[in-house]
DNA sequence: AAATAAAATGCAAACGTTTTCATTTTTGGT
DNA sequence: ACCAAAAATGAAAACGTTTGCATTTTATTT
């Protein structure tokens, strides 16, 4: 192109100075720390700037203070109820820091996350927090030389490398198949969407499995089922499941799997939980309103959120020299509808 | 803070240039429009920039060249399964143009825009998605002063002020209105969210009370009932209205609340579509899925988040001076198991 | 009222690119 | 081989802030 854009007029910081009869360095500091100029000079400015419709421009502002401002947040998808409600609650909290949210979703591909971590990379962003503690060997590369605040977050492991935030899906996969067990499930068929490069799926695999064989309880191999988070899919399994060699309880590696199990069960009239209990992990915004209500155990999805944009803001100002810190929410088991004894 | 964060040895355009002897113009150019640099020169850059593993910095870029590579997208929430899908499809498109998606949500508020709208400038945003067409005046006047490239997602009307791409919600109404009259149905119970500030919900609701007034079909006020987009909500206010004197069919809002009213009738036991039949709009990811399918009217997200992406940087490099240009993009009604004549 | 300390402001040099213009190198036609 | 035209490259001036340092103004003490 052969021209810049028009500045078409916009006013720049020595406008507002100008009219506000002050040095460029002072309404800068009007900006970045308002206490420290007197009030009369401060109403000058403000007045300046509101006639003269200033909009300051942060990416300028970067350049010299190597801050944007700007947070990123790298999801595998937003098209699951939990990440959207994560991000959301991430991008408000980041608001009130004055920090704005750039967001990528990696579709569960972790090299497809490596080019996306250089594009947030070259945005300047003052930190980035990532879902779970798999990733590209890449990616932790390049984010270790620009020295940036990174979080992992939504899994919990006292192992992790990198600073996290985020129950321990373990115990959540723990919790639910102990309560199947505890109403005398012992035929439990498993759900568990594809445990490669996906640590909080493993992990809840493993919990599961772990809480079986601490139970005694054999696991026959058939009664493990990989299916993606993915209702349609869920249900397509869960029918042959049943029309098959229907178990006494079905354990969901989410409720998104849990719903399909649900419809699955209703479409075949098979009575949950008389003949059929169902237990999810998450406790999506909806869960409770199914019907019948779902039993599933509740992952903080927008304390999580919250406590992200918190700590990475606090890691960014502090200038990443915070020792790493690993903060584990509780998971809850939410007993409802979907689950009963065997005994009945 | 004292000091700047270090760069941490981070390289920087010169020091490549230094090491594949070339000058740092060069060096851009190479980034900015490869052909015109000689393959050798290519090369040597190429190598350089990897063994020091350089990333460009593209604030310090759009600082002269007055473009961020960063659109910014307003919505209501991404809470909502249907602009989660937008959202997703958006940012996927903007990335094959090297562009990132910067959102924020308003959580319906439009005054609230204001400020998201003063944040996402002051990051220097080459353009701007919102949903809808109302918005608050403040926001379009910073827009407009600005004089980046503004789109109006989601909704179509001929008669819209800014740019748009969307299906017309009117139509969608209507298309789902009519096929429950040709149904025989004629005591129709109609679900919209609040109509304030929202043209979404205003077109469908007045869609359906036209299409009802065009076969001469009076609706009584008792049974328009404004129910929020909440699956727990539209589910209480379902259970109330078939207590108490049922309808013979609902037309709601979008698939949440139909969701919601299917799960109603589920829990009172009265069977869909056999008792009750059920429209929804929208096509949600899960509609098809739900027991029993829903019927609904298919609005593109997909395609409208990807075309709105390949518009919108259009209208950036074109500098804004493209003709405002409204695109239309079809509804369809998708016939499922949710709804049924009367005469069974 | 003078002397000192503290607070507020101004000056000018960064920040890391992009881009215009000028210069050098390459290409192609004879 | 030579010249003109085209293509590739280099030098240096932007872009709009922030910030260290110097200076001025205000507040405090005697």
């Amino acid at each position: 192109m052969s021209r810049a854009r028009s500045r078409k007029g916009a006013p720049g910081i020595v406008e507002v100075a100008k009219r506000a009869g002050v040095s460029p360095a002072t309404v800068s500091r009007y900006y970045n720390s308002p206490d420290v100029v007197r009030s009369g000079t401060r109403q000058r400015i403000e007045q300046a700037a509101s006639d003269l419709g200033y909009i300051r421009d942060r990416m300028a502002g970067s350049l010299h203070s190597r801050y944007s401002g700007t947070m990123g947040l790298i999801v595998p998808t937003l098209n699951h109820a939990i990440f959207a409600e994560l991000a959301e609650s991430f991008s408000r909290q980041l608001n009130t820091h004055e920090r704005t949210m750039l967001i990528a979703c990696n579709n569960y591909n972790l090299d497809a996350e490596v080019g996306i971590v250089r594009s947030l990379l070259e945005r300047r962003i003052d930190g980035i927090a990532l879902i779970g503690q798999d990733h590209a060997d890449p990616a932790l590369r390049m984010l270790s030389v620009r020295d940036i605040p990174v979080l992992s977050l939504w899994n919990h492991r006292d192992d992790a490398t990198l600073p996290s935030i985020g129950a321990s899906n373990e115990q959540a996969a723990q919790l639910a198949t102990q309560h199947l067990i505890d109403l005398g499930h012992r035929d439990i068929a498993f759900f568990f969407s594809d445990t490669e490069g996906n640590d909080r799926a493993r992990d809840r695999k493993n919990g599961a499995l772990q809480t079986m064989a601490n139970n005694t309880i054999p696991v026959d191999e058939q009664r493990i089922i990989r299916c993606a988070y993915n209702i349609k899919l869920a249900k397509e399994h869960a029918i042959r499941l049943i029309e098959q060699n229907p178990p006494s309880a079905v354990l969901c590696g989410n409720d998104i799997i849990a719903q399909g199990v649900l419809y699955a069960a209703l479409s075949l009239k098979i009575k949950v939980p008389q003949q059929l209990s169902v237990v999810g992990i998450g406790d999506f915004t909806n869960s409770a309103d199914m019907v019948p209500s779902l039993t599933t155990v509740r992952l903080p999805a927008n304390r999580i959120g919250q406590l992200a944009a918190d700590t990475i803001v606090a890691m960014s100002v502090s200038r990443n020299c915070l020792p790493i810190k690993h903060t584990r929410l509780d998971c809850k088991l939410i007993i409802r509808d979907s689950t009963g004894s065997t005994r009945n």
